[in-house]
DNA sequence: TGTTCAATTAGCCAACTTGCTAATTGATTT
DNA sequence: AAATCAATTAGCAAGTTGGCTAATTGAACA
């Protein structure tokens, strides 16, 4: 799963709180865009998006696609800012001997 | 902080390497720019993004901006997919009951 | 006080996003 | 085999994004 991908498609109010809801159960097109009341090709094409990014999956139920979270790849997320949250900050603030950041503010003291 | 609007800064590539980088020191606009080889404005563009978002504040130190993570909103981030990923299913799957197709998906609330 | 210089803003353009309605698709049902 | 019907795709318009170069800003230095 790409990061940037999934964050990109979670960071649409609506597309973040479809997540929040089809963690909780499965549901079609159409009770989602009645739901947020939007059209349902909207929703589909969110869906889209979502599915693209690996969030979500779908299946035929009848005439109805029922779609539901991967939680294994929320999973995922949640590991990558968990591990994002504890990323110890290196010793020196800024500048590095070797030239990698061009201002030298920290050469002196600080 | 909002939430999608975090997830909307970070979705882009080099915001989100930004990130990760300004976790472990703080950086000038400049060494940023020579860092990820595109030019400064939209460096400075791409930091005006995170800081809106409230990812990060910059600081002026003599002629140079340092700036760095306020490692407490990665920390909420972190926390909202620890709540989402461990979200748990509802006891039915889809329907409710009062609607009129196969599925049920038509209630109103939910 | 004037000069310096990193950073930012402005202006431009191409590409993408997001919503709609209308048309099409394709699996399911009869 | 034909009809049904949720879902998807197509086509369109308006707004946003993301990159560049050029111009401007304003704090820091001398």
């Amino acid at each position: 799963m790409e990061i940037a991908q999934a964050l990109k498609a979670m960071s649409h109010p609506i597309r973040l709180q479809m997540v929040e809801l089809l963690l909780q159960r499965r549901m079609c097109v159409r009770s989602l865009a009645r739901h947020f009341e939007v059209s349902e090709p909207t929703i589909s094409v969110h869906l889209k998006v979502l599915k693209t990014a690996g969030l979500i999956v779908g299946e035929k139920k009848s005439y109805y696609m029922h779609y539901r979270v991967v939680r294994e790849n929320i999973k995922e997320l949640s590991q990558f800012f968990s591990a994002l949250s504890t990323t110890p900050a290196l010793p020196q603030q800024c500048c590095q001997k070797n030239g990698s950041c061009h201002c030298k503010c920290y050469s002196k003291k600080d």
